[in-house]
RNA sequence: UCCAGCGUAGCUCAAUCGGCAGAGCGGGUGGCUGUUAACCACUAGGUUGUAGGUUCAAGUCCUACCGCUGGAGCCA
């Protein structure tokens, strides 16, 4: 056996022999010739054996070597203009580890529901590697905006006590006899970080118990949520603008190859630049009615209205000064215009819906506790909350972005199960 | 929770007006020295989601249930 060595750094190794160490992707024959697909992770590599130049039982082994084996093969790396790659491997020897039985993914179609139930396998097909390998990438460049631009990362908890919106869509659980609840947002938190640390952000799984069955939804997303002290709305808004943007960047430079093996129109996120363009609430209601749009002035948005709206711009869309009686209780009021919040959402294009939704926050004691009661919220559940406001309290904005929405307008796909390496799903939890 | 559509071989799908259950892929066997979801030949593989009903006859029509898919509301 010689070095072993990964499929991606194979052209450091041309005219050498290496081993390298997988599973086969796929076997195509003719005569007395073997051409395997071998994937290790890193990159997928044809390997050529020709039965007179090897071992009568590396012969066998390539010859009854099935879909997904382990196998490790060693060989010359030959430079070969027909393969994808570059190279491909001459093979000296081949060995199977472990002989696969039946691998239920064939090179076929398969509906949704099949591929869900083999989500543990499917991982290993080129599309679904692509996706979660570009997932990766956002999830690093996005880290790297923050991490560079002087963030710190404030880790906020996934159990919480009382209901902080009320329990409809909050998963239960029992607490050594007390009732908790999977966090929906980190955001709370990430203000006591703001205060601590000036600009703080959170990054964890968030759970929402909604029965929503669409190509939008999960149970359980992962949020990235920035909270930045002494921040106003417009502040917030270009702070989203520019890490949308460079998490787009990011893609293209780094992840091309994942790109074109899931056929994504890369012209479309070119398009991605900056400044992102910035519409009050009564404009986007403009637009709808401009559409001929049956739409109540004062009401959110659904998915045909957010559709509508983003298919007028070519790049992400964020829309300011809600009216806040549909937004939440610790949004702060404009205060020319009270009937306003001071929030925003920010809708990707091509119709993947909002992808962002932040404000700047009510930072007057008196001003919060009164939302608190309107709202029928537990004074109790939020006095380390208010503790913000009584102590040192500044203006602060941040906001929260669904990493799963994002990666899926990112990669064009048509839903966003596919977004995350395990989904869960409302009718979903295996495996 | 509500609305709509779909359940046939391991997988993806056909099956005309209610009249013999059939293809491809995958599996197995054999062939081929450059294949690119290779190809060619042969082969095995079925309680048509479940229960009931109508009919000489049901994959096909009716009822209920189960499952899946998409959507609405709500949201990232």
């Amino acid at each position: 056996m010689s070095k072993v060595v990964k499929i991606a750094e194979i052209s450091n190794y041309a005219g050498e022999e290496v081993t390298i160490e997988g599973w086969l992707y796929n076997k195509r024959s003719s005569g007395k010739l073997r051409f395997l697909l071998v994937r290790d992770g890193s990159e997928t590599i044809q390997c050529v054996v020709f039965k007179n130049s090897v071992s009568e039982e590396s012969f066998m082994d390539a010859d009854k070597v099935t879909q997904e084996s382990s196998v490790r093969v060693t060989g010359v790396v030959a430079e070969d203009k027909r393969s994808p790659l570059g190279y491909e491997l001459q093979i000296n020897t081949f060995e199977i580890i472990q002989l696969a039985h039946d691998y239920p993914i064939t090179k076929k179609e398969h509906g949704t529901d099949f591929l869900m139930d083999h989500r543990h396998l499917w991982l290993r097909s080129s599309q679904q590697y692509a996706i979660i390998r570009i997932r990766h990438e956002i999830i690093r460049s996005a880290r790297e905006f923050f991490d560079d631009r002087g963030f710190t990362l404030v880790d906020t908890p996934i159990f919480t006590p009382n209901a902080a919106e009320g329990t409809s869509t909050l998963f239960e659980t029992d607490y050594f006899g007390e009732n908790a609840y999977l966090t929906q947002s980190g955001q709370l938190y990430a203000e006591a970080g703001a205060m601590a640390f000036g600009k703080a952000y959170c990054f964890g799984p968030t759970f929402r118990a909604e029965k929503s069955k669409t190509r939008r939804h999960l149970t359980e997303f992962w949020m990235i949520e920035p909270e930045v002290a002494f921040f106003d709305l417009n502040d917030d808004m270009i702070l989203a603008e520019e890490f949308v943007s460079h998490m787009v960047q990011s893609v293209i430079k780094n992840k091309q190859k994942e790109l074109q093996a899931i056929e994504r129109d890369t012209q479309k996120l070119e398009l991605v630049k900056l400044p992102f363009p910035k519409i009050h609430y009564n404009e986007a209601v403009d637009i709808l009615k401009k559409n001929n749009i049956d739409f109540k002035d004062g009401d959110d948005f659904g998915g045909t209205d957010e559709t509508v709206i983003s298919d007028q711009f070519e790049k992400p869309v964020i829309i300011h000064h809600y009216p806040a009686a549909i937004k939440a209780f610790y949004m702060k009021r404009d205060e020319q215009n009270p009937e306003y919040a001071l929030a925003m959402d920010m809708l990707a294009p091509e119709g993947y819906g909002e992808i962002i939704g932040g404000s700047q926050r009510e930072d007057d004691y008196d001003t919060l506790l009164g939302r608190i009661k309107e709202h029928n919220l537990s004074e109790e559940a939020f006095k380390w909350y208010l503790d913000l406001r009584k102590y040192g309290s500044v203006p602060h904005s941040g906001f929260g972005l669904g990493i799963e929405r994002t990666v899926s307008w990112i990669c064009g796909l048509k839903h966003v199960r596919e977004t995350i390496p395990f989904p869960r799903l409302m009718q979903r939890i295996y495996p």
